[in-house]
DNA sequence: ATTGGCACCTTACATCGTAAGGTAACCATA
DNA sequence: TATGGTTACCTTACGATGTAAGGTGCCAAT
């Protein structure tokens, strides 16, 4: 029939575009076989012919993932040729960072994988290389990587997600919990008092924020330095 | 009929206990309703007079995590009264680590739920606590929480699994597979050289050591030292 | 014209969470 | 002692999911 083909003809670069495109709107678990092929408009099981099935499918995501994360993360890198050490880094860092910001899906994906994506060793390779130009020894940098942890890959690992909206019934609700919290949580409460921006850009994570980020950035930096000796 | 007189008569404690034993023997995928029922000498549906349904389950889980948490940390915090908020926050840290370790899927299960457990806020609250006695202000002590992430419940956010034990047959596919590593990614290949523990102590994530655990959080520790001005 | 293979489809199954409703034992009350 | 309600468990069934097995139409090459 000519409507079959009129459509180019799907691949696995078709498929994998449709589904960040449908995980990018609608959130991971929106991302089915049926759902995805009807995305492209096709049966499921013709996925079958382009993918391995559901895990490869997860993995050419994450594969893409970390392959924008390489590519702005080069780039950064370029444009911070001649700088020393801690300006590179950090460049890599924010620019993976902007990546996930993209892709909010992708730091629990990424964390949830079983197997460790192959790209991910060239981007580590990269730091590495980083390090050591910046005179850190192998000991220094294996440890600096560690400690960066999922800081390298763009997210600091907020261990919960930020509070979905609530409804508008909620804030009297909220404010006797509030009250509650304050003599069951006195620190905590004080402290949210102190520092009142909770509300202000939950982006990724629970408040989460670009400032937040390079703070810790800058501790661990800082320690690295120190501990070059 | 006798025998059902005989056993206990499920509760939620007991449910919970079933699927604590379930999971850490055989992984959180190994958890469904009808295996923990079928654990408990039951039918699938009878769990639900008990639990409010899966979701409500896995919240059982965590809620129990962090109960051992808040238990091992407030012992840990007992016995360093009197100390400086360093080895305090250390101990409590280090304590969660080791609730972490008896349960390896809880670091998994934590960060991918929707909804931020009720426990944690007291356990963060004695956090900040610390961090107040130990002088610091709301400001830094909102920044530490925030840098500390993951470490303050016990577990560094590892972004990958360690590699499951391959067969005997990779040995040699291994070798050929990491010479071709070593021209396309020299610096990590020679840091592995250099580091070569890899191997040891695969305990929770991907060369998630306790020395790489405590290398962090004195990094950071001095870190806000440094930062408290 | 025949053939073979590629790309897509149809059907079907196991497994999952769980809604709806049944049933047996117990327990308080009349 | 008979009765009605509650509790705790079971049976059945449904929709969603991933995917195995095999069917079908088209095209290109022989």
């Amino acid at each position: 029939m000519r409507a079959r083909k009129s459509r180019e003809p799907l691949s696995r670069e078709r498929a994998l575009a449709a589904a960040i495109a449908l995980v990018d709107a609608e959130g991971l678990p929106a991302l089915t076989m049926r759902r995805l092929a009807a995305e492209l408009g096709v049966e499921a099981m013709s996925l079958y012919y382009h993918l391995p099935g559901k895990e490869g499918l997860l993995d050419g995501l994450v594969e893409a993932v970390i392959g924008e994360i390489e590519a702005a993360a080069g780039r950064a890198e370029a444009t911070a040729a001649g700088g020393d050490w801690r300006t590179r880094l950090r460049g890599r860092f924010l620019a993976a960072r902007a990546v996930m910001l993209r892709h909010p899906w992708a730091p629990g994906l990424l964390s949830s994988r079983p197997t460790i994506p192959a790209g991910v060793y060239g981007y580590y390779d990269g730091i590495i290389a980083t390090l050591l130009d910046g005179g850190f020894s192998y000991r220094i940098a294996h440890r600096a990587l560690h400690a960066f942890g999922s800081l390298a890959l763009g997210f600091a690992q907020e261990v919960f997600r930020p509070a979905a909206a609530g409804g508008a019934t909620d804030v009297e609700a909220a404010e006797t919990e509030l009250a509650a919290m304050a003599e069951a949580l006195p620190h905590l409460t004080a402290m949210v008092a102190a520092e009142a921006h909770a509300a202000e850009d939950p982006t990724l994570g629970w408040c989460d924020s670009q400032t937040e980020f390079e703070f810790t950035l800058d501790l661990l930096f800082d320690g690295l330095e120190r501990a070059r000796e």
